[in-house]
DNA sequence: GGGCCTATCAAACAGGTGTTTCAATCGCGT
DNA sequence: ACGCGATTGAAACACCTGTTTGATAGGCCC
């Protein structure tokens, strides 16, 4: 019942090698673009497959026969994120590599808030990943392992560099208060625009409140006796 | 065809003034208490009048009954959530009320993180409180103006003290950085739990938590120059 | 041109949702 | 005991969800 063939949905995956940039690139990549924001905007459960097909001007039926599900599609739109994300990366992330931690603990953190205030339009990459890391859905293991983890990673290193007495648990808990910092951005931006009206967060204010975080937590990590658990 | 009658509702919240604790206790107390749980669970949209029922040994139809609507059962919820949390909470707000404000912080902040950490039966208060910001639902603006901007000014306050030369944005913002380190631990648990597959946030862990986040906010507040911004 | 695979379409399907309906029951004042 | 309002019960309603179906074109190679 549930499987009845399995061919198309496969088919379309894998036998259109050189397909994929003539016909395919119609509605697969319409589809997926589509996916992203409905995905981002709505969450995974509140997302109608209807509303994904009308956006990207495609019949109900496309879903099920380019990617065969619901859950299907999710997952390759968080890879299809991941793609976009990377591409776009690495050119800040090199550059900041050899420079001093508090200037790339600064350079993390805005383009975190960057990545989180854009409301643009091919900016639902990182409204996603915050997304799926509030509700956890089917794709969070792979979330987590290619796109949050390194990052975590990368802040932990910057971390270390900054303040070498920092026992790991203690990496770990100052990584998780400049995330925190950031996020609260993205995750309670209806309660702050209410809070605080003159909120507006356009791209100089985010610059500012990146910059404010990057100095509270620097002034932070840099005690030394932060400790109150166990060093690890 | 949407509103038939709506004398039943009605006259179960109004009419029912000397019923309300002999025969009203039961199943509508009950039905606001597993309510209330399942919103926190599951949210409000995924959350479906059938489970509700059923936690509460009712009927479908309760609901609509003594109610009327899912959303305004929703709103009675975050009511009550309200009334709990009130009367439970002055007793050690006003116990450090004279107390120094590094001190109140270090309250602040535990009690915080307490409310959000407890798994146990009777605390999806703050669970629903902190869906209810991450999602906007109906209740949003009760939420904010009588649960949530209480909290902010009281730890504003807090924060003047602390430092008297902060700026009023730079409080706010300060604000910001405490309770969103507090909030990551609620809102991408499932994410922690995977990077960090150590954590249990248990009591003792929570605690230890709660005092990183008071130490790392202290540090970071103490430093006079953290400006960067406008100082309104 | 004739098959064959790919892609799209409208329609329908099964399942779950919030809500309503109407009969049956309970509790209590008279 | 009776009657009446408040409350509950099981079934049905209309709607929306993800998914499937079968038909219909379109391109491509032999």
């Amino acid at each position: 019942m549930s499987r009845t063939a399995a061919a198309p949905a496969r088919a379309a995956g894998k036998t259109s090698a050189r397909v994929a940039e003539s016909a395919d690139h119609g509605t697969r990549e319409r589809l997926l673009d589509a996916a992203g924001e409905v995905f981002a905007d709505r969450g995974y459960e509140q997302a109608t497959i209807r509303e994904i097909c009308r956006r990207a001007g495609a019949n109900i039926a496309a879903v099920s026969y380019h990617f065969g599900d619901k859950k299907t599609l999710y997952i390759e739109v968080i890879a299809f994120a991941h793609r976009c994300a990377d591409e776009y990366d690495p050119a800040r992330e090199a550059a900041n590599a050899a420079s001093d931690p508090a200037e790339r603990l600064r350079a993390f953190v805005l383009t975190f808030m960057q990545r989180i205030g854009h409301k643009g339009r091919p900016a639902w990459h990182a409204r996603l990943m915050a997304r799926e890391m509030a509700s956890p859905g089917a794709a969070l293991d792979h979330v987590v392992r290619s796109g949050v983890r390194p990052k975590f990673e990368a802040l932990q290193a910057i971390l270390r560099r900054l303040n070498p007495r920092l026992g790991e648990r203690q990496v770990e808990r100052c990584a998780c208060s400049i995330v925190g910092q950031c996020l609260i951005y993205h995750h309670a931006r209806p309660v702050l625009a209410r809070l605080f009206p003159h909120l507006r967060l356009d791209d100089r204010e985010i610059a500012q409140i990146a910059e404010h975080i990057t100095r509270f937590s620097l002034s932070a990590v840099a005690q030394a006796h932060l400790g109150g658990g166990d060093r690890s």
